[in-house]
RNA sequence: UGGGGCGUCGCCAAGUGGUAAGGCAGCGGCUUUUGAUGCCGCCAUUCGCAGGUUCGAAUCCUGCCGCCCCAG
């Protein structure tokens, strides 16, 4: 799709990091996971002619995931970043930020589950470790940016930076990023997002990088094997307690569950529920009675939703019809946003159709076109 | 105990002489930098058990076992 445009900005590595000229007069941090699009990133960054440091934060305990593929942040990829760095020539340095992940990600994550909601790390982690303390690190080495792989675009608009989806629709990483502050953003370069992923892997091969064909990082990085359940379980083992399933509309008790932590609304595997008619749902956790509620597919629609803790990127565009992304994998659906948005406040959105599967505690990210607006987390749902 | 009904995959359930539908659940895979959804594939050599009739039975007959309902 962008064959033509993707190559002309590699060329010109140092248009890709939007920085003043001379390149050599600047100094680009850039956040290296042991993946290949930071990697790339970083030799993106070296190769502009501006002086680049990489940082890697060691997020939770290596030795769990020190050989499992397609984590990130921890023992081999660690390795992995610093071998990058040592072939590029560019200095490296590995926070050990072990205890501040896991109180503003990890403990969140398990106590998100307990209360019932379906928790976003990759967003937290954006947040916290990576936009918030990564970027104050790079502010006190001096450096002008600081540059991640996420496939996002800045873009300079009339009032400032604005982000947008990727070039490359099928990598966008637009949702995990709605949080991201004005300031931040000002900050902030994302050299792959106008670029293809092949390309990136391409890119890493002709360096001579060895993350060139490293699998692609999925699933949450600190949960070793897909087990979530397991992890919440180890950190909050008091609070994983049986209960009922119960049935939406009728109220009968339809079985039992292992923990409230193993569903989230809009499921439908697991229930172990048989003899129905028709597939049951999650229509909703209550924590507090320790119960999952079900019902058919119909109950699952939503007609809007409560959101908390919201962010603003931008202008809220004059006359522009909005979409919302409830989910990373969902496509956008027009909604129309009724109250205030940034700020922190709180707001709600309405959806023009009935939206299925939303689940407390998930992102609801709001776009015009292809900007991102801002968004927040799902607090409540109404009933369509 | 007498009268009636029923026993088909973990669950629900078609099939009443011609060689076991379907749904739910489950399992596997695809997709995916959250959790889901979705899609694809798999899932009863056997019909409570034992005999019998028949070229051929889950379907007919006999007996037994089990469950349910009404009588008591």
């Amino acid at each position: 799709m962008t064959a033509d445009l993707a190559p002309a900005l590699v060329a010109d590595p140092a248009a890709l990091f939007e920085l003043p000229a001379p390149l050599s007069a600047r100094r680009i941090v850039v956040a290296m996971s042991g993946g290949v699009d930071s990697s790339v990133v970083a030799a993106l960054a070296a190769r502009s002619g501006a002086e680049v440091i990489g940082i890697t934060l060691q997020l939770y305990d290596s030795g769990a995931a020190s050989t499992r593929k397609g984590a990130c942040c921890a023992g081999d990829d660690i390795r992995d970043a610093r071998a990058v760095a040592d072939r590029l020539g560019i200095v490296h340095h590995v926070i050990d930020h072990e205890s501040a992940f896991r109180e503003t990600v990890v403990d969140r994550f398990a106590d998100d589950y307990l209360a019932g909601r379906t928790p976003i790390p990759c967003i937290q982690c954006n947040m916290g470790p990576k936009f918030t303390d990564l970027l104050t690190m790079a502010r006190e080495l001096g450096a002008d940016c600081l540059a991640t792989g996420h496939y996002v675009q800045r873009v300079l608009g009339p009032q400032g930076a604005e982000l947008h989806r990727a070039i490359d629709p099928a990598r966008d990483q637009s949702y995990f990023l709605y949080a991201t502050t004005e300031a931040q953003l000002d900050y902030l370069r994302f050299p792959l997002g106008g670029l293809a992923k092949p390309l990136v892997r391409q890119l890493a091969a002709e360096a001579g990088l060895r993350v060139a064909a490293k699998p692609d990082s999925q699933d949450i990085c600190f949960v070793p094997d897909g087990d979530y359940a397991r992890v919440v379980r180890a950190l909050r083992p008091e609070g994983v307690l049986p209960g009922e399933i119960v049935h939406a509309e009728t109220g009968a008790s339809l079985g039992s569950h292992a923990g409230v932590i193993h569903f989230t609304v809009g499921q439908r595997r697991g229930l172990e529920i048989g003899g129905q008619p028709e597939p049951l749902y999650v229509t909703a956790i209550d924590a507090a009675q320790r119960q999952v509620i079900v019902g058919p597919r119909r109950l699952l629609a939503v007609r809007a939703a409560r959101l908390e803790a919201t962010n603003r990127i931008g202008p809220l565009p004059a006359g522009l019809a909005l979409t919302a992304k409830v989910r990373s994998l969902a496509k956008p659906v027009p909604v129309q946003l009724d109250g205030p948005l940034g700020d922190n406040l709180d707001t709600r959105i309405r959806f023009d159709q009935p939206e299925y599967g939303v689940a407390p505690g998930q992102a609801a990210v709001l776009y015009a076109g292809e900007r991102v607006v801002g968004g927040g987390w799902i607090a409540a749902t109404e009933p369509a």
